[in-house]
DNA sequence: GAAAAACGGAGCGAAGCACTCCGTTTGGCA
DNA sequence: TGCCAAACGGAGTGCTTCGCTCCGTTTTTC
């Protein structure tokens, strides 16, 4: 098969400007929460409001979009966790990749999008491979084993919310990007060290449910 | 003196209304950041936007002494923590404290408001006492020698922005509500395990520079 | 029972919102 | 070269929400 991939120009611009809108979405989404505006959007991927729409039907259809690909992120760097020979190893390169995409960015809108059946599986699909991840890890010895799958979620998507990267970036003070993110990985590496088997305090309290993670997300009943 | 402290009904009233106002402005921060707005603030006060603004002239006014309480507690918990005889203890009840009342609620809102003599000196007030902190616990060998106040600012934020519990009382789920103040208790935890001395992996990168917390606040000079 | 003080919230002009519509630009092809 | 389809950017639209003012009401005091 002699299949010329050859990508017509017009074509790869707009692919280039998908990826813009949705890298500009996630960022927007970081900084302003469920506020984010989809001029603001536009605006900071350089494409015009025009185009947005012309890729996505509406707001939430975009925003589904981005958690898909959120969800996508996390159970991608929890399965290149998985395939690291060291278990612990595998944890940390789950929770580094993850807060550098930064899962937690797509909290603020729970409950406020329609969960779509795309995302519901991606979801099922991510405790599961966490779950194996903690476990491996908890089987080795690595890992605290008062620490449950959804305690690393927490822990994640807390870490992952991190606002000053992007609102320094925002603020145009290009030159204390690098710091920025610096000193964000060294908070990620303190907390990482504090997952390690050998502690001594035990957690408080009993293990969080899994369902504190999920209600968020479905619509509520009725209003008081 | 027989200074009679007799308070009057009404005046009793304003004092808890300013209460509720500032607890309410707190909360609506943490959940809407840069875009709470002075009408939710209000409502979840139970007040009338009227009584709002005879208290304070404008809704940057309110902010502006909602940053100054801020920083009052983060200076009481360092001092609290400081009059621990245990150096650990005390910083683990600074952290613990601080995250309670969450500071990094004030991070959205940097750069939007202008940073009063108020602030500033409290500010100052608090590099000292956090260093002060961290020094003592550095000479005593329970802290990690790599991390610097810097270090503890930035991760004190980040767990103090856990939007969880409130979301959760936003959404009207009450019940949920105590799993998820726990859950938080327990990334604290595990967080505070890794400031510990004795551990193995060092901090990636260089300490953080003190005037990556400061420069946000300050206006930006210009437009590209 | 009148003055003073604190209250709640309707209403105002301005700003921001999600989304539509349309004139322009671009690349492929006869 | 001229024409068409496709992708583009952004002004415009109706509507919501914003910060804030103003005012009629309620409560306390004397």
């Amino acid at each position: 098969m002699t299949e010329r991939t050859r990508t017509a120009p017009r074509q790869a611009e707009a692919e280039r400007n998908d990826r813009a809108l949705l890298e500009a979405a996630r960022r927007a989404l970081a900084l302003d929460g469920a506020h984010a505006s989809v001029a603001a959007i536009a605006s900071r991927a350089g494409v015009g409001i025009g185009s947005l729409y012309r890729r996505y039907r509406t707001k939430e259809e975009l925003f589904q979009r981005l958690c898909v690909l959120a969800l996508d992120h996390w159970i991608d760097a929890a399965e290149q966790g998985l395939a690291h020979e060291d278990p612990w190893a595998g944890i940390v390169h789950h929770v580094s990749a993850c807060v550098d995409f930064g899962p937690g960015t797509m909290a603020p809108i729970a409950g406020t999008i329609e969960v779509t059946e795309e995302m519901a599986a991606r979801a099922d699909r991510c405790d599961e491979v966490t779950r194996a991840l903690v476990s491996r890890a908890h089987a080795a010895g690595v890992l605290r084993p008062d620490v449950t799958a959804t305690d690393l979620y927490l822990l994640v998507e807390q870490l992952g919310r991190s606002p000053l990267p992007w609102q320094i970036a925002d603020q145009g003070r290009d030159e204390l990007l690098g710091a920025a993110t610096e000193a964000r990985a060294r908070v990620v590496a303190i907390a990482l060290e504090g997952l390690r088997a050998g502690t001594v305090t035990p957690l408080p309290g009993r293990p969080p449910d899994a369902g504190l993670l999920r209600d968020r997300w479905e619509p509520l009943p009725a209003a008081g």
